[in-house]
Order: structure tokens, then C-alpha cells, then sequence
DNA sequence: AATGAATGAGTTTTCATTCAT
DNA sequence: GATGAATGAAAACTCATTCAT
């Protein structure tokens, strides 16, 4: 009984955070009202306060899904494959194939990391805290696997693993590379020049 | 007489331009109103009407001086160098020494393009059109260049050339990535590395 | 068994009003939602919509029984007492006694007195019906016995009720009084001045 | 110039006071939503924002207002006598008359009085603070004088102001008094009964 | 009898914009 | 050119009440 109440709660929710996806895509944090959310919902905005405290809870637990989401979908592709090429390989594929697979939530990530503000009301993308982002560790990990099997030359690991991560999230900010460019190709392209970049130096 | 006027009004304007910048890098698109760009202008919002015709307007000025500067502060460094090569490494440094330099304007031109819509409502980072990005053109010429002259190899130059901005780019997205590395570094790394990226493969 | 019911029905009723009082003593009308009602009962608001038919009739439920309540408190102990001398002390110590017995009671009743409103939007202090007040028609009669039995002087009995009543009253609603003068004193001290305003002018 | 502006704001701000005033008298401090108070001023509510920066800063001149009204009416008419007699008297008819002839002022303070909270959310009728009140001062001083002139008994100023004043204010917390009651006669039959009150004892 | 879920009406406040001066 | 004054629209949020279960 209190199980089926508690699902019945967790299921509004759930339609809340997609209702809220859906309204970032399609109109941007800064149009997304309650109102517009609620509408896309079919719902009430008072049911939307109902479940969630505020708009900030709201848009943060929103943000968790939509992070936790992509974070699953790539670390499972990962895991699947052993050695740091193949590795590297799936990483960069898993990531362009999220985005090309589900732009609503791609574009909702954007709208929220580029709006959303702490409680101290720093910017998210401007955050310089300790805690762990696990694409960034997983990523970085497999680049210092490499090196330490002598597959991967000599780099800095934080600047690799953000230029690898900075060439992927280009694909998502910029419209006109996914307007002539299809995934596939990128993801292909960037393996290979990836692989150049690590590579051991042939002496 | 004529001159004169429109000289003090153009002066006007890009103070309120500049108020514009400090706003949204002190407090974000969210919370930039007119009030609070006034208040930095120390003028009246009713002042800021009388010059831009609206917010849209305002953003977009703003936006096109942002980049403006960006565009003629890097192209004047790779104008400088000659050689594939050295473009390349001008190029790359050019931008994050730029970014490092003028935080205010980095913060800005990030909140505004992930923020501001263009009048059918689509925001800037998802536009697709034919207006050509002055940056990306050197930065695919550069690259071109370096292929006719066999300095580099084979690859796609559309997509090295958004990794290599992709990477740049990186570094000013990244709060955590500019507490921990600096600029010069991350430009010496980055340059290395894009150098193994294109290079020709010595068989 | 509707007796039973009827029972349980009064017994959630009477929790109910209970948690009115409380609310209201510690937050406040103006802030005495049903929700705060609610949590302070440890029940759901819907129950108290079930119990209740609105929080007009809540209010007006809790005002009956506050007054009451009071009423029977100091009419008790006026009945103990023969004499209009004694009956005037009686009344007057009393009524300080309860204010100063039950300050959650006391708050409570001033909330709502000077809050709440007839269906009609008349404030209740405003209103001037013909409903009697057991309170002061007690001080009245004791007022008017004393004068026939020629223990007091001349005055008008109305006027010196509600003189004697403001009195009292003050020490309810001034905080800084209550603060700085123990009810014992303040009840003596009224007793005698009021002695002293009832008595018959020697000539 | 600065001044005119300065006045017309003055004005604008005394008008929406008054309009505050008359809609607490007329619906109560509950129903004094910005909407019921603009409607009454002949305004929008965001120029009601626009002069004040909440509604607690309205409620807050707006009792300002109000007692410094009332406090000037009165002072100035016990200044105007002499000797503790005449001047307690005066303080009586003043106070009531005052009441009797502002009934919109009176009610909206009760209306504030009893609803309104400080910024640690305690009722302004509770408060005990060292803010000393004119007139309560002015009627210990009079007590006090009364005393040392040998005209009044001995008994407790504090006692005996708090009695005069909830003898005063019960006119007007009290409809029924009110409506029963002139207010030339309660003043009279009051000034009277504390006349015998205060008066020494004749051994 | 009791409650979680849901809503419409209403709250204060902010904002871009307009206009008389 | 410049501004104080003013407003309509929209924002997030609260609340008393209803209803299916």
C-alpha cells in the first residue's frame, strides 16, 4: 500500500523530470517556466511544487538523471572492452553515439550545466570543486593504463583527457559540425587522430 | 554637429556594451536585467531602451563585440606567423592566451551564446547556417595549407579542426581544468599533441 | 455504536482545536495554515476538511472554545464569593490568573479575536450584536450589586466595566507590561486602585 | 528640480500609505493583498513595488504613520495644560477623541498592531523591547508629577498608566462599547473614575 | 475514518518597456 | 539625450479544498 503510493509519487516525478527535458529542448532553461513545464505534463505547476520543493530541486534532480543517464550509457561500453586502445575507441564512440541518439537530453544537459547556478550561485560550468566526475576519471584512467603498458607515449593526462573530452563536446555545441558531419564519421575520425595523438614516438 | 552626436551615442552605447560584459560575468544571463546593467552603467534602464531597441538587441551587439575582439586578437597572431605549423601553434595559443586574459569577456561570450536565442528562437550554439566563423576558416585554412604542403597527413580538416577548438574551448568551460593547469601549459600540451595528431605517418 | 462514532468524531474534533491553539500560539494567524495545522496535529489536512467544514468554522470552533474555557475559569471562582467587594477581587485575580496560567490560550484567543472574521467580514472586535458576554455581564452585576447595596459609589456600571475589563486586558496584550510586573502585583495593584474608583466619596 | 521629483514621490508614496490605511479598515489586514491596496490607491501593484521594496516596508511606514498621528495629537494637547489634573485629563479626552474621530486610522492600526510581525516573526504585541513608547512616558510623567505634588496617593505608575491605557483602548477594541457608549461621555466618566483612582486618601 | 494526490485561485515580486518631462 | 514614474505581463510559490481510494 505504502509501496504502491511511493510508485504512484515516483512515477509523477519521473513524468515531471521528462516534461522538464522536454521543455529545455525544445524552448531553453530560460522559457522554462513551471507553466511550460507543467503544460508539457498535461499537469497543474502546483502538482509540479508538490513534488519538488522548488524549481531548483526540480532542475537539479533533472540534471542528476540526465548526467547519470549519459555516465551509464558510456561506462557500460567502456567496461565492455579491455586495453587502452579499445578502450579509448569505445569512450569516444559511446559519447558521440549518446549525443546523436538522444539530442533532447543532450540539449537539456547544455541548457541546465550552462544555467544552473549553485546555491552560492556559481555557475556549474565554472565549478572548480573536488568532486569526481566519473567520465573524466574513467577517461583519465584509461589514458594512464596506456602509458603504463607502454602502448601510449609520454602526455599529460589531465590535458589529453580534456582535449579528447573538448573535441567530443564540440559535436554537441556546435550545430553546424552536426549539421555536416555525421556521427559516425566524427567518432571514426576522432579515434584516429586520437590514436596519432597518444602514440608512443617511433624513434 | 551631425558627427558629433552620433559620436557621443556611439560612445554610449558601447559603455552600456561593456556594462553589459561585467553583468553577465558577475552575475550571469539569468540575472542580468536592465536594471542591474544600468546600475553598472550608472545610468538609467529607461537610457539603455533609448539606445538598443531591446534586450535582443543589446545581447547582440554585445555578443558581436565579444566576438569581434576574440576573432581580431587571434587573427592578428597567426597573420604574424607563417608555415602550417607555426599558424597552428599561433593559433592555439593566441586562443587560450585570450581566454586566460580577458576572463570577464570569456564568461560573458559563454553566457551569452548558451543563453540568447536568435528572434525564431533558436539559441546560437544550436545554429546551423551559412554565416561563416571567421576563426574556423583560419583555423581549416591553416590546416589545408598544411596538407598541400605535405607538412601534414591525411584527415578530415573539418573535424581536426573542431577537435583542436573543441580543446580549446575546454579550457574555458572547464572550471576545474583552469584551477589546475595553467594557460601556457595547457596551450605547450595542447600544441604538442595536435602536432602529433596531424603529422604526416612516417611509414 | 454511533454513539461511539460520535465519540471518536468529538475526541479528533477536540485534537483538532488543540493543534489550532497551538499553532496559533506559536506562528500565528497569519501563518496558521491548515498545513501547519496539520503537521501539528500529526494528521493529513484532508482530515481536518473532513472533521471541519472550512477553517472558517475551525476558527470559529477553537475562538467557542478558548472562550468558554476562560469563561467558566473565572466565573468559578467570582461564584466562590459573596460580597460585591470580594466578587470584584475574585473576578479581577481570576482573570489575570488565567492569562497568566495559559499564555499559549491567551495568545491564541488575541489571534484570532483580532484576525479572524464573520461571514459577514465583520473583525469579531468590531462587532457590536446583541450576543451577550458571560464575562462581562458578571462584572456588570457584581458593579450594580455593589452600588444598591451602597458599598460603591456612583458611576456608570458599562463604563467602569470596561474599565476594569481594559485593564485586565492590558496586561494581555503589552508585552513590555507582562515583562516587568508579575501578574500577583498587578492584580493587587488593580484591586486596590479599583477599590479606590468604586467607593462611595466620603463627604 | 530634484525636489519636485522628491515631492511627487513623497506624494505617491503618502497616497498609497492612505490607501493602505483605508483598505486595513476596510477588509483587514489578511485581505491587504498589494492588488486591494492598489485597486484603492487607483494604481498598478508593481508601482506599489516601485516605491516600496515589500510589502513589510508598506505595512511598516504605513503603521509609522499611524502612531506618530496619533502620538502628535495627543502630546500636543497635554503640552497645552498644566498640573497633573488637568493634564491626565487631557491625555484621557485627547486619546479617546482621537479614536472617536479617526475610526479608519484606529482600525488600520489594530488591523497592523496585531498582525504584523517583526523580522524574527514576533507579534509587535508581544515584543518587549526598551523602545519606549511617548505616550506611555507621558502619562508615568504625569503620574509621577501628580505624586511629588502631592495631589495624587501612593500606587504603582506603571500599574496605573497601564490601567488608564486599557481603559482608553478598550473604546477601541470594543464594538459594543462603542456603539453603546459616546465617546464624550466614556472620556468623562473615565477622567472621573481615575480621578478617585489616583487621589490621595483622606485619613 | 483517513490520506495522498491534485488543482484553481490568489499571493508577492520582478522585469522590459513606454512616456511625459 | 536622459530620467523618474508607471504599467502589464509573467514569474514562483502557497493555500484551502476536493476526491478517489
Amino acid at each position: 500500500m505504502d509501496e504502491k503510493q511511493t510508485f504512484i509519487a515516483e512515477a509523477r516525478r519521473l513524468q515531471i523530470v521528462d516534461a522538464t527535458i522536454k521543455t529545455l529542448d525544445e524552448i531553453g532553461y530560460i522559457h522554462a517556466s513551471m507553466a511550460q513545464i507543467a503544460k508539457r505534463a498535461g499537469i497543474s505547476t502546483a502538482l509540479i511544487s508538490y513534488h519538488f520543493r522548488d524549481k531548483n530541486e526540480l532542475m537539479d534532480d533533472t540534471l542528476k538523471k540526465l548526467v547519470s543517464d549519459m555516465n551509464t550509457y558510456v561506462l557500460e561500453r567502456t567496461s565492455a572492452t579491455i586495453g587502452p586502445h579499445d578502450k579509448l575507441r569505445a569512450y569516444i564512440e559511446a559519447s558521440i553515439a549518446y549525443q546523436a541518439g538522444r539530442p533532447s537530453s543532450n540539449y537539456a544537459l547544455i541548457e541546465i550545466v550552462f544555467h544552473a547556478r549553485t546555491v552560492d550561485d556559481v555557475p556549474y560550468y565554472k565549478l572548480d570543486d573536488d568532486e569526481e566526475d566519473p567520465l573524466e576519471s574513467e577517461l583519465q584512467q584509461i589514458l594512464r593504463m596506456g602509458q603504463e603498458q607502454k602502448e601510449f607515449g609520454e602526455f599529460d593526462v589531465q590535458v589529453m583527457a580534456s582535449a579528447i573530452q573538448g573535441a567530443i563536446d564540440e559535436y554537441a555545441f556546435n550545430g553546424k559540425l552536426k549539421g555536416s558531419v555525421d556521427p559516425h564519421s566524427y567518432s571514426k575520425e576522432l579515434v584516429n587522430m586520437f590514436n596519432r595523438a597518444v602514440r608512443r614516438d617511433i624513434s
